[in-house]
DNA sequence: TACAATCATTATGGTTGTACAACCATCAGG
DNA sequence: CCTGATGGTTGTACAACCATAATGATTGTA
């Protein structure tokens, strides 16, 4: 898996920026900005629903690349996609050359949620907007740099 | 709630840096390094389980601290604890002072846990130990003032 | 055409997370 | 002592999550 994590912290260097960064972004994103409550509060939806919902309204496909992308198994994937639909937020259709495959598509009112989600869940805290350009400038190139660099296993 | 997130992103800016980059922290954190498997695997235990223990073994505190901390309610920290404790990674003691509060605080089976599921969720990837030390030195710098900035709610 | 492989669904069951109401024990103040 | 407030627990109920096994439909291929 990951490297090699096993040695104390205290042991590992002089001063380990990489892990102070790193956790201090994960401090922010999954303990002070955690949205999923007010995400599922403004869709009626629970978040996994929302997270396949934000997929398919990302760009149509099938339900079996949507379970890997929720990594999640096809029967429950199933089960997600069958309650969207009957909220009427997706549309299954057959693929036009394989008729085992369902592709999955977001409708407008899926468009609508979707955005919805993603207004919050994208809206960034007031204290990074508010930091000196200098700073979000450079920011904003090396997160974009690592974003970009650790591909999406694909 | 959160600020005004009610507007399009493209009437936003002509362009928001502080939008992108924190959307490329939460693909970072919650999309391309989510070890929340991991650490279920690691430890046995459940997420909320694994968020508790490590709560409590970074200091004692009590139910009504834990649950606050957790955003939960009493009876599901109740629950939670209950669980830990039969497994021996907690310890219940009354409050030297006030009998009604129970005090909570690790073992030493439990601060072995809590370690292991620190070392997974602390370790950073390693695209971003491999930045260059300038660019580095100022993620640290910034984030680290970030998360100074924005107070957990005390 | 038969056969293995792939895509999806159905059926089923279990665990986890969450909320609410009612309760007991303890404390602090009059 | 009462009494109200606080800290925890019990009991209950339900929604959400996730896995496993079995089935049906379709594909491509030997």
């Amino acid at each position: 898996m990951t490297a090699s994590p096993a040695h104390d912290a205290a042991s590992d260097a002089p001063s380990d920026a990489a892990g102070r960064v790193w956790r201090g972004m994960r401090v922010l994103v999954v303990e002070r900005h955690d949205r999923r409550r007010a995400v599922t509060e403004a869709t009626g939806l629970s978040f996994v629903r929302v997270k396949a919902l934000r997929r398919i309204a990302a760009g149509p496909m099938s339900m079996r690349e949507l379970a890997a992308r929720l990594a999640t198994d096809k029967p429950y994937t199933t089960l997600v996609v069958d309650d969207l639909e009957r909220r009427g937020l997706i549309e299954r259709t057959v693929h036009p050359t394989d008729r085992r495959q369902r592709m999955l598509a977001a409708t407008p009112e899926g468009r609508r949620l979707a955005r919805i989600a993603r207004d919050i869940l994208d809206d960034p805290p007031a204290t990074l907007r508010d930091l000196p350009a200098a700073d979000l400038a450079v920011l904003d190139r090396v997160i974009t740099a690592l974003v970009d660099a650790d591909e999406p296993a694909r």
